[in-house]
DNA sequence: TATATTTGCTTAATCGATTAAACAAATATA
DNA sequence: TATATTTGTTTAATCGATTAAGCAAATATA
């Protein structure tokens, strides 16, 4: 019925009277090998459909060429399209990735890691779950002596490759946009402080504020986790301030579009009773109405990068992985919910 | 500096003065081995934070414990949905999965196909791409002798496991809400003919109109790649008819979003003047203004679904593969782009 | 012609875990 | 006491591909 045997070298040697290790070194090209014989063989592996066992060259040599991506979700389309440009630029070198999504789960994230080192992945790119604060998991991809490159969600104390926008600086950009807007009072709802990244963009936020003169009210600023939901309840929290703010800038586009959703059950005019700006550029920012501005992350770039980086450090293991970050800039992409002029 | 050299069986029977035999048992619980002879061999397995090669255990046993799952994207609400309980399935049997895209490329589906099989998966659970009518590489794999399941984007010529929803029965429901909404010229918006799901669809569309009596009308019945890009120029093209449709459903929710966009920028009212239909459910749909109504898919049943079939399989291996559809019963949620009576 | 080099292949070890088969020692049964 | 069985372990083969080392034949160099 199904021809389940699969062909090995060991078949074609057979065939062709000839030892295993000719056969693979004519499959090789090896330099060894008189022309007819490769030729032989080469028909013959075509004939019987031979395909090499992964698992054995592998082992063999100690070398699995597959590459363990670990993102906190896959249906974003930021990581969706960093995912996308690792595999292409990894599959040109021959290397094939292994997605795994940690949910924005700590113990989902170390079992991927477990996963992934079990399956004896060449190495780890990954993008930190919001959860995780404990760096031991991680540690354990350095000890293994392969590399690990972070992308977007990282953490300095980790010392390997990172790649990333300045979050401190859009955050700047994005104080600068609603003040030229005219906003007077800026609030934020950020990520959870304990993330590298969010934290920046606080930083940022509160820095930009004090730069241009505003109120940094400590109830204009606050925590989420950044969901639709959260954002649905940090902007009613905002609403029910003594004086409301009049521009929010929320760490995150779901957030933002369910922060929009409260103004517009509440028959706030955006942007202008309440300008409104997201993270991240997600498609529907484009969709919804009025269409929200966003930071547009560059992930194509982001994930370009990060395989590139990966491929330079296989290309010399001798060198010691360190913090090396690369920064890319960001770029705000203005939208209805923080454009008065275009409305008015 | 970093521990570079993994602790193999080796080491572990070096240190006790075993045979790695005897180590490997031990690690087993074998009954054959003695409770001090585990205890022991099992403490110096975790204080030298043995982990055992994959490779050689899968090339051994032949049996790698990895599923592969193809699916046409992942930053798509049902397919990342369906991915994930695929996971939460099989992680719980040991089995842990790798996931590609296709992005509805043939080539690319083809390249993860060859890549799953390279890596010696122990099965292929995926969803066509739009694009696939050539079936040779599916054939490939069956003909590797391991499981395979198709859910969502299927087809009966390959005679293996389907789950996926009734398309015919959908189109009725949508085609029946309609009408009793009061339409009576109802167009359709449809995927690829080529595609079995939509052809589905597309037949359930024409049924249901002929059923009711409505006017069964050439112009009214597009096809589409279903982007939002698409979803637009289709749209434009029904309002150039003469006779416009009242009602629109569209096989797709971001073709749905495209269509909806057209109308509005066209002052249109939905739903009174023209009601819109999409599927998938994608949470946009619940998102955008107005809401969007959809069919749900059950993409948490069909991902558990899909996964125990496998498991199924692998439980009976000798149980030739045939063709063996599970259908689930898909619901509609109206929402307000088809709900009149909630408007007026 | 004698020696050195190249060519083309084979032998055998290896990667690390698993497992069938063998075997000695301990215990049970007749 | 002699034989059978159980217990606990070792030996050795195996999965399939790779590769260092070896070797004979062909060709080149002195």
């Amino acid at each position: 019925m199904s021809n389940k045997k699969k062909t090995t070298l060991k078949d074609i040697a057979n065939i062709l009277k000839l030892s295993t290790a000719a056969v693979s070194k004519a499959l090789q090209d090896d330099s060894r090998i008189s022309a007819k014989t490769k030729e032989a063989v080469k028909k013959v592996a075509k004939e019987l459909n031979y395909q090499p066992n992964h698992l054995a060259s592998a082992l063999r040599k100690g070398k699995s060429n597959l590459v363990g991506v670990i993102v906190p979700r896959t249906n974003s389309n930021f990581f969706s399209s960093v995912v996308q440009n690792i595999e292409e630029v990894l599959n040109k070198d021959g290397y094939n990735i292994i997605i795994t999504q940690s949910n924005e789960s700590y113990k989902k994230e170390c079992d991927s890691i477990d996963t992934l080192l079990f399956t004896q992945v060449d190495g780890i790119i990954a993008s930190m779950a919001n959860e995780t604060i404990n760096l031991e998991y991680y540690e354990k991809i350095k000890s293994r002596g392969i590399p690990l490159i972070l992308f977007d969600r990282g953490e300095n104390d980790l010392n390997v490759d990172y790649i990333g926008i300045d979050d401190y600086a859009s955050s700047h950009m994005i104080v600068e946009h609603l003040v030229e807007q005219g906003c007077k009072r800026i609030a934020h709802i950020g990520g959870y402080q304990h993330t590298r990244i969010f934290n920046n963009r606080i930083r940022g936020y509160k820095d930009a504020i004090k730069k241009h003169g505003l109120p940094l009210d400590s109830e204009l600023l606050l925590e989420s986790s950044l969901t639709q939901e959260d954002g649905r309840k940090k902007m009613e929290q905002l609403l029910t301030l003594g004086t409301r703010p009049d521009a929010v800038y929320i760490a995150g586009d779901y957030a933002a579009l369910g922060a929009l959703q409260v103004l517009q059950e509440n028959a706030i005019d955006v942007p202008n009773e309440i300008a409104l700006v997201g993270f991240g550029n997600e498609p529907f920012t484009a969709m919804v109405s009025p269409t929200i501005s966003s930071i547009e992350q560059h992930s194509m770039e982001i994930g370009r990068l990060a395989a590139q980086t990966f491929l330079e450090h296989v290309a010399s293991p001798d060198v010691k992985q360190t913090l090396n970050k690369k920064i890319l800039n960001a770029e705000l992409i203005v939208r209805d919910s923080s454009n008065k002029k275009s409305l008015s």
